[in-house]
DNA sequence: ACAAAAGTGTTAAAAGTACACCCATGC
DNA sequence: GCATGGGTGTACTTTTAACACTTTTGT
């Protein structure tokens, strides 16, 4: 029985492939779209940010070790994922092979921007980034969250996946908000509200919400599952 | 130095994950879409059909990997490649934990149904197969192809991929065969005339081809990169 | 002259886009 | 009474979908 787990300071020819999963964890905060990183504390990336990461075990599957790597490094747990792409760059990692299954997650509110995170001794800190602030990441994850940008956009844009970013109850101006956050760019209320309910994907809960003005129709996803549907 | 590079032949709790790739190609031949097949000779799937794939190199990335070992196993080289999806069930394989890179490929005639195919030695056949007669595939490979087909699909309707199922001139009707083919529905002529040519992607090459009747305009593609646009 | 595939336009329905004002509430 | 966000409809343009006959060539 032998090992190879221990990763060698200077490169060498590494022997095996390691597979690795990272994570691009997203929810809407502020009217605007924010990832959720890490700062690194190992050698070569000390005191830069990167995407929540790890190696899969032999004895778990990828949306599993996506899943675990998300609670351990986050405190997070129970959202949305979905594998992006597999990034195999031959130095993407300097120190090793290593071969990252890239994950999508996405978060509801209420996500309040520091309670309910932790992260291991492995890390400095946690915290959320504005994506247009998160830039100069470790290793190709800058690369990775450009990706996972793009299919957040489109999967929003061709899915019902917006409920993951949204609470139970929420206020047609607040799924426009996640819309324009993700896009990137304004929409048209009246275009929006009519194109959205006639999905008939939301119901109205009948309930009003106390705001400081004119009160708001609260509205819920009919299903919570992926279903693929066309939207604007 | 220790290597691990041998299979249990039952399986005991294996030590690593090991990396490989596997390769959906297609092409469309006599109106159909076809997916090129091995067949096994080792010992759990002797004699089944499978998707030609294999480990990846330490030193070598997943899409080189990829056309790498298409060239192996089928003697076929520089074809359009694109990553689908990675796959990582526990017991896709059942003798060791193999996690795999599948890759679409796409080949454009003239393809004749048996020349240019070459195999290894490890393989006692290779060929093409309508997609409508490629089931029970040896480990998750059904499952592969059949997100295959739906994300090639996928890419016909929005991006010009097309090209890569051409040859360099061909008649819009073979165009259309194509669209034809990997939807799965027939399409109507003129709708589909008038929907590839205001598009742009396609132009004239004012030569006639000589068939058995009225001759067809010959067109070929402005570019052969992959773009993407919307089509039908 | 006929068989076979090429080529060609119009109409109706649906979807998308642009755009501005009144409403209900808290302070 | 005013500031704030909530809510609503119409006209125009673009896109899609349905549909049938004439042309050119080889035999």
């Amino acid at each position: 029985m032998c090992y190879m787990n221990t990763k060698s300071p200077a490169r060498e020819t590494p022997q095996e492939i390691r597979l690795a999963v990272d994570n691009a964890i997203f929810t809407v905060m502020e009217g605007a779209l924010h990832v959720l990183l890490i700062q690194m504390t190992k050698k070569p990336f000390t005191r830069q940010w990167a995407l929540p990461g790890g190696l899969v075990r032999v004895d778990e599957t990828l949306d599993a070790a996506a899943a675990r790597i998300l609670e351990e490094q986050t405190g997070v747990k129970d959202v949305y994922l979905e594998q992006l792409y597999t990034f195999g760059r031959l130095d993407r990692d300097p120190l090793d092979r290593v071969v990252s299954v890239a994950y999508v997650s996405l978060i509801a509110p209420p996500v309040s921007p520091t309670q309910g995170l932790r992260t291991t001794t492995k890390y400095s800190a946690v915290r959320w980034w504005r994506v247009s602030e998160a830039s100069r990441l470790a290793y190709d994850h800058d690369e990775i969250l450009s990706y996972a940008r793009k299919r957040l956009a489109w999967k929003l844009e061709y899915t019902n996946v917006s409920w993951s970013l949204l609470p139970r109850k929420f206020r047609l101006t607040d799924l426009q908000r996640v819309y324009e956050a993700v896009l990137g760019h304004p929409l048209d209320k009246r275009n929006f509200r009519k194109k959205i309910l006639s999905l008939g994907l939301i119901e109205s809960v009948g309930e009003v919400e106390g705001g400081a003005h004119r009160p708001a129709m609260l509205y819920r996803f009919r299903s919570r599952r992926p279903r693929i549907v066309e939207i604007l």
